[in-house]
DNA sequence: CTGAAAGCGCTAACAG
DNA sequence: CTGTTAGCGCTTTCAG
């Protein structure tokens, strides 16, 4: 039956048939503890994400689960709630695991380390993580940040945009932030970090727009939470998108495209950050001694009704 | 070592630690797929949706995953993706459940058959489907329906409310119609079926208020995303909300407090359902012959900006 | 090509 | 209280 089952070794195609007859007439499954215990292996992936939260990571995870499904793998998922604790690497579970992807976006000591030592095949996801044999996904911040802006400045001038971040602590923020800076010479007043929210994007606009001096003409926000908060606020305060003010959201999550005037944002390909990271751990088991790859995700410019129209 | 870890039998306090410290030491993990092999029972609840995407489902992830690491748990999530094939079951993954949580949205004849059928513990969320062991959780769609009809009619007539719901498909678009139906008394051009999408309430809405005669002055909404398309049509027509026309959502999900105004919505409380749906799992697998248990959650209406102040 | 048998690492039952 | 042992169901030699 195993020699059937797993097609190997030379098996008579009449013993074969009578086997698979069988095997469906008692409705025989192999158990996969027995399988484990032998081979060592296993069809199960852990995803451990910062949050299960909201758009983004869940179009990560869907990413990941459609591109395991169709390579007979199954993800499990597990949100570290920014603990570190990583609960799902440190359980009795992480037994049954092939490989782990893990996200970084903050730092996170203990959980990079644990990452790096893993005696598991590991992809890290969005932090450049060093590692023997550490495969990683990154997503190029910088070249959507440039991508942005110039769309920015074929109508306003570099030093009255503004980027509005999330987190300082945040690799991304961080990342974009940076990006930001070189392309558009700006300040440190002209950079500001906070939350990932609606809330603080409305209350940083409103504190801009106030002032008569240094006033924003364009924004670009850190995600597209805050984005939104910098729509509401200029709505609030009568001034007109994109008239006075061009604002550009960054992940394009599908509340971009559900408010009105919609969000012109950096598109962030989250369902293709799943998937190579999946790809990239079924690609190291098959082969676990090939050297760390890195695959970096491309950004792209969605237009919208929040920039000038051309 | 087994009788250490497990604290099963009595072992002498000085043997344990001398155990446990051995175990430290050689940084001993027992083996899940032995442990697995022998006893029967493992620590991975499945858990499937209809889909992975946007704020509903990753809410009841959420829900789900919390619960289940807080009883030692943890959560495998894949999404049927409408097709009723119900992959995770018939995979081989399937023999590592201890149990499994269905969501069923929609007729599935397939998958409510193997619900009732299957040899592992089920709960089944959503559809009150039969089974001699099978559990469910239940949201009361028609006491939230009531609800959102009761305030509206504080201030509106109720010949002028209309229920713009998703897929007639839907079980949860059905039970609301029909009970807003009950509530309003209302005809069936007042009750109209599409999709779960903000374009199609924008659509609907445009089409209800271009009409002269039988104007909406109420609109309550199978989900968010139709009442945001709704809250947009108003807006795009120079209709004002809520003085000519007050809107009432389905779900509460993030996206109804982050649009302006915010959308007066009836909470569904997706992370409960996550919840219940596990605990249920856990309990059955402590007391296998128990009798088939129903929870249902209760909804509460969220008033804001869509509907009349008091 | 096929039958037989040796474990994989663990738990639980059984002696001591 | 603790040592020993019989499997759990599978894969993989090793003989035939």
């Amino acid at each position: 039956v195993s020699r059937v089952l797993n097609n190997s070794s030379r098996v008579a195609p009449d013993t074969a048939e009578r086997v698979q007859r069988a095997i469906e007439e008692l409705g025989y499954r192999p158990n996969v503890f027995a399988q484990g215990l032998i081979t060592r292996k296993s069809r199960l992936l852990g995803l451990l994400l910062p949050d299960i939260h909201g758009e983004f990571y869940s179009e990560v995870l869907r990413g990941a689960d459609t591109a395991a499904r169709s390579m007979g793998y199954h993800v499990l998922v597990s949100s570290d709630g920014h603990s570190g604790e990583a609960a799902m690497l440190s359980s009795n579970i992480a037994g049954m695991l092939a490989g782990v992807a893990v996200m970084i976006t903050e730092p996170n000591a203990y959980l990079i380390r644990q990452a790096g030592e893993l005696e598991l095949p590991v992809v890290v996801i969005d932090k450049d993580v060093q590692g023997e044999r550490v495969d990683r996904v990154l997503v190029d911040n910088r070249s959507g940040v440039a991508e942005a802006v110039g769309a920015l400045m074929r109508t306003l001038r570099p030093d009255a945009l503004f980027f509005l971040g999330g987190p300082e602590s945040n690799f991304d923020t961080q990342d974009r932030a940076a990006a930001f800076i070189d392309a558009t010479g700006a300040g440190d007043g002209r950079v500001q970090f906070g939350q990932y929210t609606v809330e603080w994007g409305f209350k940083a606009a409103q504190r801009l727009l106030k002032s008569r001096a240094g006033r924003p003409t364009g924004v670009l926000a850190g995600n597209d939470e805050i984005a939104l908060g910098v729509l509401q606020a200029a709505q609030a305060m009568g001034v007109d998108v994109p008239g006075q003010l061009q604002i550009v959201g960054f992940d394009d999550t599908r509340i971009a495209s559900m408010v009105r005037p919609q969000l012109s944002a950096v598109r962030v390909p989250m369902a293709d950050v799943g998937e190579a990271s999946i790809r990239l751990l079924v690609e190291r088991l098959a082969s676990p001694d090939a050297p760390a790859r890195t695959v970096v995700l491309r950004t792209a410019l969605a237009l919208r009704g929040t920039t000038a129209k051309e």
